[in-house]
DNA sequence: TAGATTGTTAATCGATTAACAATC
DNA sequence: TAGATTGTTAATCGATTAACAATC
């Protein structure tokens, strides 16, 4: 499976379809055409079927795709069907929201397949703190928990002026994949994967429509 | 200026550039030319000039764009020349924390173009209560303070279970643009845009990586 | 079988990039 | 003027949509 070749927004797409799949599945019944996934969605039926034929053949013809089999399918793609262990660094105001976020109590059957494994901070006053259980260790730390925490997915919660070079510090220590939430375009090599989540852009953009 | 002409994905590039401009303004000579904004902004030379094309002539052939005007174009553009008004609805871990967030100190030079005028629960333990110097109002008064406060944004920050009636009401009282947080695709009618900002979403598109 | 819906190919659409004449 | 860079047109690229044969 060269993940080179799936497109960002097709990824983005199906973990929606997983979500609706699994928010809706007390109502469905055993199979569900692409047109109903894609009202579900907000999308068109055959961008339906070519996303999900990008990974398989799902589907049955003339009666759609099996409901079970396909929500294990999306799982097994978007590896939802083991825990992601996450970190977060920075636990200001938005760490902390974001810690508790992450450890909330999740809705019936959806599966829960973020673990928040460590908190990072430099503030000796936080270091030693809990947030939900976890607790806050100094940043200095941070490769060594790496590898004892199996850390997968770094969240960036630090301030604008620091966030390329903890970025560095934590592409370092081995980890790939980075959520941003630092006002700041970040810069990775390449093989290192960041989002970014910039509310002041998307504030921004709004503006743009008064 | 038609704005239905201008790609989403262009007005996010100009708020890119703004910002960059804003930060690196003690940097930079009176002029910048495409090729370097767009290193900045990590695009190419033919993208920065073909978005600021869409809007008028602001530079000099042979020279690039003189910085001062082109950042007081791209304000006037965004409307960040100009406060605009946000309320947040729900104020839980994350209401709160995009609260602090929203009258956070701003660096320097940069403009602030939000204000944050009201917040909204249902919670009667959380209203009448403050957050940043702002009154935490019930959501039953949301229509009545648009008009008084001139709400002209409103971020969603309630649970995702009533995400969509929260905003369908605020719809009704005349607000016709949102920023949500909550894990669900919403649906509104022509004239409202909602931009949307999802956590595990996010995470989920990251986990496909792993 | 008849009806329905998939998987896939071809057509369309829109955005990005390249190229270059205009011009500061 | 010579050199540089814009504004814009044309070429490329990639994603979305339409259409339909395959087939359950």
């Amino acid at each position: 499976m060269p993940k080179n070749r799936i497109p960002d927004v097709v990824v983005r797409r199906l973990a929606q379809y997983l979500r609706l799949l699994e928010d809706q599945g007390f109502l469905m019944g055993h199979y569900i055409s692409s047109q109903e996934l894609a009202e579900l969605a907000g999308v068109t039926p055959a961008q339906v079927r070519k996303d999900l034929a990008m990974f398989g053949e799902f589907g049955k013809q003339g009666v759609g795709y099996p409901v079970r089999d396909l929500k294990s399918e999306l799982r097994a793609i978007l590896k939802a069907d083991r825990p992601t262990n996450v970190a977060i660094l920075g636990i200001g105001e938005l760490g902390t929201a974001l810690a508790r976020y992450l450890t909330r109590e999740q809705p019936e059957k959806a599966s829960r397949p973020f673990s928040l494994v460590a908190l990072f901070d430099v503030d000796p006053a936080k270091v030693g703190q809990h947030v939900q259980g976890v607790r806050i260790d100094h940043l200095d730390d941070f490769s060594r928990r790496v590898s004892e925490k199996g850390i997968q997915i770094a969240v960036l919660a630090v301030p604008a002026s620091v966030a390329q070079s903890v970025l560095d510090g934590a592409v370092k220590s081995g980890v790939r994949l980075f959520l941003n939430f630092a006002p700041v375009k970040l810069k990775a090599p390449d093989g290192v994967k960041v989002n970014s989540s910039d509310l002041s852009l998307e504030l921004q953009q709004l503006a743009f429509y008064l």
